[in-house]
DNA sequence: CTTGGAATGTCAACAAAGCTGACGTATTGT
DNA sequence: ACAATACGTCAGCTTTGTTGACATTCCAAG
């Protein structure tokens, strides 16, 4: 069951040991805790939580996202995302109108207060990735993003890859 | 504030704007996700969570942890820790066993059965890293570790490194 | 034109898993 | 003897996920 270490195995196999997959799943669960870590003590002291930096950051990224939409960005259900929300309009951090062309959509935007609030969370998310890239280098750079990628479900990455070359 | 592409810009810095920062972040979220995706599959049928998970993967990782260091790997309060825990021992996945040269310390074990639910797990999760792992090369796993080191907080960092070379 | 079904979004109630605080017990070490 | 440590537990709260029921709006078939 257990790879081990093959004598007769290329050099160029090394590295899909399960001895070698273990330290990257290892590595992806304790990297993932600091990732969230700077924007979660940011936000401990907001009375909101992750899910509401997660929709910010995509109503940010896609003005104008219908509740649909960002539905299956997140991969939540409708009713957990109307909860964060329904807090987010109530707080003044998001608007929502009703759509021109189909009254049953709302279209999402992020009012200036809520534009606050997304770049503090975005530039203190920002600095920690900086720092990592910055001491990793370009090319590790480059491997970190392919190995991400090809870690996502099939339609997750159609949703990565639809907004990633819009412009800032 | 943004940092957009400044034409003076040394070509080794690109990697570093505020856009490639942003893609990284938006990777390592959807990454996550698929990453997590099939062990939650299987657990969910056996009304066990992420994380039952957490503590079956790092009490199989060293056998004999005792309850403390457990919590200051997965960085969660006892309580919580011990609502998982004690489910998995009435289960009979875990043995808590008295230590012996501290009687207040509990040793945690996996039992057979405890065993088999980690190999199902982890050959789920490893299945995904290894084809993520292939699909992407020995150089890019190679950047993709180094960033995800770079990102960890220090005390995590202390922790992931000191299990780092255990054998399997 | 009407009407029935599909799509969009909201409300209610519940579950998983995190948290704080307080307390009890056994054991260790000063 | 006594303070500190390791563990377990009770109570209660928060965040964030779930399902089910329901209102509104749109569209297309009859």
């Amino acid at each position: 069951m257990s790879d081990g270490l093959q004598p007769q195995m290329g050099q160029s196999l090394l590295f899909l040991t399960d001895e070698q997959l273990r330290k990257g799943i290892e590595a992806m669960f304790f990297a993932y805790r600091g990732f969230t870590a700077d924007p979660d003590r940011i936000l401990a002291d907001k009375s909101y939580g992750r899910a509401h930096h997660r929709a910010i950051h995509f109503i940010h990224r896609s003005p104008g996202t219908t509740v649909n939409n960002l539905l299956s960005i997140l991969g939540v259900t409708k009713q957990s995302l109307n909860r964060v929300l329904r807090t987010l309009i109530e707080d003044g951090l998001v608007a929502s109108t009703v759509g021109q062309r189909d009254k049953r959509e709302r279209h999402l935007h992020l009012t200036p207060a809520g534009a606050v609030l997304e770049r503090e969370l975005s530039d203190a998310q920002r600095d920690r990735m900086r720092a990592a890239y910055r001491a990793a280098g370009p090319a590790a750079v480059a491997g970190f993003r392919q190995v991400l990628e090809a870690m996502m479900d099939e339609e997750t990455r159609h949703h990565y890859e639809a907004m990633k070359d819009r412009p800032e």
